[in-house]
DNA sequence: GAGCATAAGTAGACCTAGTGCAGTTTTTAA
DNA sequence: TTAAAAACTGCACTAGGTCTACTTATGCTC
């Protein structure tokens, strides 16, 4: 039934956007912290009192955009086809994302994105709530282990730690990736060495950190 | 040459002490968000200024008590016998501080450890916090395991991989450990199960994560 | 022991994130 | 056209955290 919008709706997404740009606009330009809310509202011509009802938070303002990847990992493993193991369908589908610049995986030079990453990254306290989506995605990770997956005695504490080990994986790869972008490295130049990275870090998660002396 | 404290020193220390048992026996007894800063400043019989002057924000009235641990694995590596392989020492020691029942293990039952512990698990701004010592903690056991290791072309890669994935184990092992003796086990009877439990995460690090489909 | 540089502490104003409330405007549906 | 529902607003308020200017305590030196 829900075919078309409505008015309503659809001055609530503009809303919506309209407030996120200014806010990211303004962070971009002056920083997060020498930016208050009053002034993001003012620039979206909203009041302080609405930009609350659509961004919990300060910061969610800036990180609501990591929400839509927050259960992707989950979605990857619920999705993978028949036969095929849940790291293996991680794997193939970070190796996809990074063939496609994703933004998400860090190896993606465009400078709005990396000024953006880097707005995280620099800020403590956004690099602080970002964990917050981040242990979302583990509980997310974790089900869709246990479900997708035959039954084992240890099977919930195997799927938790097989969620936390890869989300942790990903997140540091990332964070790799962008901070040489951030040092100057194009996308391209950097894709074969972020590829092998890739792939060496889900050689360690299949067979084991090395532990010689 | 630093023999003896001063008396200026011991002022400072005790004073220390005293808004931290201040703040956290009213987080224990109101919870944190129904207790604030001017209250337990109060209640130290210190100004707010002086609160803040010993320690940088509210959350940190509580997550100090972890900052003593940020670096506890990165030592446990540094410290290791010869010939004795980085994940053995870590895992060993996991071992050992469960034996003894360290709260830091989750494994404690001592009724003013659990119910600090379901304080930081369960104070969002709490458990959001955390992460800034965690993160730490994952340059101190990177730098540990680089410095303590054969070099290899991608060592700085595997240090950082190893030091992320053993940290995230640590902290779900615990929580686990943490949320059981929460739902009403003793400390002897989980210790079994939370053995059997370390024993498996650390097979997992060290044989890798079951990648059946 | 006296005196002075320095460090610690205080009071109180101030800024900003976030909430509660009471009232107004806008949209939708009848 | 109208009335209910939803969005929006202004404003006052709480609380974390900082700034400034001032007072008090400590430690060192003579």
């Amino acid at each position: 039934m829900d075919v078309e919008p409505g008015l309503r709706e659809r001055k609530k997404a503009r809303t919506r956007q309209a407030i996120s740009e200014s806010a990211i606009a303004l962070f971009l330009e002056r920083g997060y912290d020498a930016v208050s809310v009053a002034q993001i509202a003012a620039a979206a011509e909203v009041s302080k009192r609405t930009l609350f009802a659509y961004f919990p938070s300060k910061d969610d303002l800036v990180l609501h955009r990591f929400a839509d990847h927050e259960d992707e990992p989950a979605r990857v493993v619920r999705e993978r086809g028949a036969g095929e193991a849940p790291l293996d369908a991680l794997h193939r589908h970070l190796r996809s994302r990074l063939d496609e610049r994703d933004p998400i995986t860090g190896l993606c030079d465009i400078p709005q994105v990396v000024a953006f990453y880097r707005l995280v990254i620099d800020t403590p306290a956004l690099a602080g709530a970002r964990v917050r989506y981040q242990s979302r995605g583990e509980d997310a990770l974790t089900s869709a282990l246990l479900e997708t997956t035959a039954p084992a005695p240890d099977a919930e504490l195997t799927s938790r730690l097989t969620a936390v080990q890869v989300l942790a994986v990903l997140r540091t790869l990332a964070d790799r990736n962008q901070r040489r972008i951030s040092a100057g490295s194009s996308a391209d130049d950097l894709a074969p060495e972020a590829i092998t990275a890739a792939d060496h870090a889900f050689d360690l998660l299949r067979g084991g950190l090395p532990h010689h002396t």
